[in-house]
DNA sequence: TGTACATCAGTGAACGCGCGTTCACTGATGTAC
DNA sequence: TGTACATCAGTGAACGCGCGTTCACTGATGTAC
């Protein structure tokens, strides 16, 4: 009843414009998410996020068809709030700075404070949930997962390459293994991050690859 | 009844000298950890594990306390595999070569070849597990996880700092952050294999990581 | 402005199943004398 | 070698609870005329 962490927490949706049920709607997914990444997905009921919701079970299934449809939600919506949000950090980097090393080099510090931030509110990952319980989801769940991590790679892989034409690469490594890591990086930090409570570890890591990038394009 | 790839998949304790019951111990421990990894904890339930291994669910208690007595042996069984065979492997790339730096590059390349397959079998990572579903273990079991990341940690420390002091640093990045970059790789790229359904993924990552070490330590 | 109807956002009760756990009991194997 | 007892490695039946899901129903709000 009393106001939750939820206005802060919540993703980038105006709960102005919302009606009844699609704020309603929203809490559940807000719920699910985090329960689902500090507890797993089959130890989050629906019977408790009717509870913290205020609702009945039987509302909840006005919302959701059945348990793998609030998964799928859950997902989609996630994806899509962190699309965006690699978007605009992407663009803010890139106002800041018009040469595409410079900027990405930018990006890369926005993107460590951010993450440092991220994992103290939401302390998770929903890739790595859905990847380390994947047979907890069905298979359009895991489709989802896995296209998401394709787009992520393929704007770094376009970003890179866009590098790479104006500044020749020192070192032998290859565009997609650079976009894998900053992929592998945030999986891994966020992993370190958990279980050594240590909320600094994926920061620490994303300066590092920083580095890696800096000293593997000539000119930095 | 029929032989399943148990022999396998099963840890460095030879069957021979085990008795009946510690056998079948092993074997629910076996068939544990592998339900983890794919589907988590809550998801795993005793009833199927007792079916799989061919006993009733009575005889499960005879082994184990409850389920957070199996969730605390699988994780306690599996720090004192993965420690001895990350020791095996350091010992052997240190045979190949006495000089630090060079059976450190040696040893990233046993450990890139050995994930990539481990991955195959395996397809999982206990860290991440525990790490993502913490509110689904006891205190103990979170504390022996974060005790072996730590471990692992410690030992990447001292051979770095041994490094360091054979072949000056020509980057500025911190023994301790290298160190987790190891973890955070090994993490993030099983994340990523899982995730994408490459198992090449944490190997490439590996081998990235190597050249890392190789440009910041002078004269390699 | 009033009435009729439709849609929205749920409620309440019940269901069957599977879950983790307990408890009294048991056949096979090992040990002492 | 035979007997008595102890330990090992379970079995079988039962428990209460919570889970996901269904279904008939309902008050509040919105829309048409």
């Amino acid at each position: 009843m009393a106001s939750q962490p939820e206005a802060k927490t919540a993703p980038a949706v105006q709960s102005e414009t919302l009606s009844k049920g699609e704020r309603t709607r929203e809490r559940l997914l807000d719920l699910t998410y985090d329960s689902m990444i500090r507890k797993g997905f089959a130890a989050t009921s629906i019977e408790e996020l009717v509870e913290a919701a205020g609702i009945t079970k039987s509302g909840f299934f006005y919302h959701f068809k059945d348990k793998h449809d609030l998964a799928r939600q859950v997902v989609e919506r996630h994806n899509g709030v962190n699309e965006s949000f690699l978007d605009d950090m992407a663009t803010r980097a890139r106002e800041l700075n018009g040469d595409p090393l410079h900027s990405f080099l930018i990006f890369l510090k926005l993107y460590a404070e951010a993450m440092e931030q991220l994992v103290e509110l939401h302390p998770g990952c929903l890739v790595a949930t859905v990847a380390f319980q994947d047979r907890s989801f069905d298979r359009e769940t895991r489709r989802l997962t896995m296209q998401s991590v394709l787009d992520w790679r393929g704007k770094f892989i376009a970003w890179l390459e866009e590098i790479a034409v104006a500044y020749p690469a020192k070192g032998n490594l290859r565009t997609a293994d650079l976009a894998d890591a900053i992929l592998a990086f945030t999986y891994g930090g966020m992993t370190l991050a958990k279980a050594l409570e240590d909320p600094g570890a994926i920061s620490r890591q994303a300066m590092m690859f920083r580095e890696t990038v800096r000293l593997h394009f000539a000119g930095a």
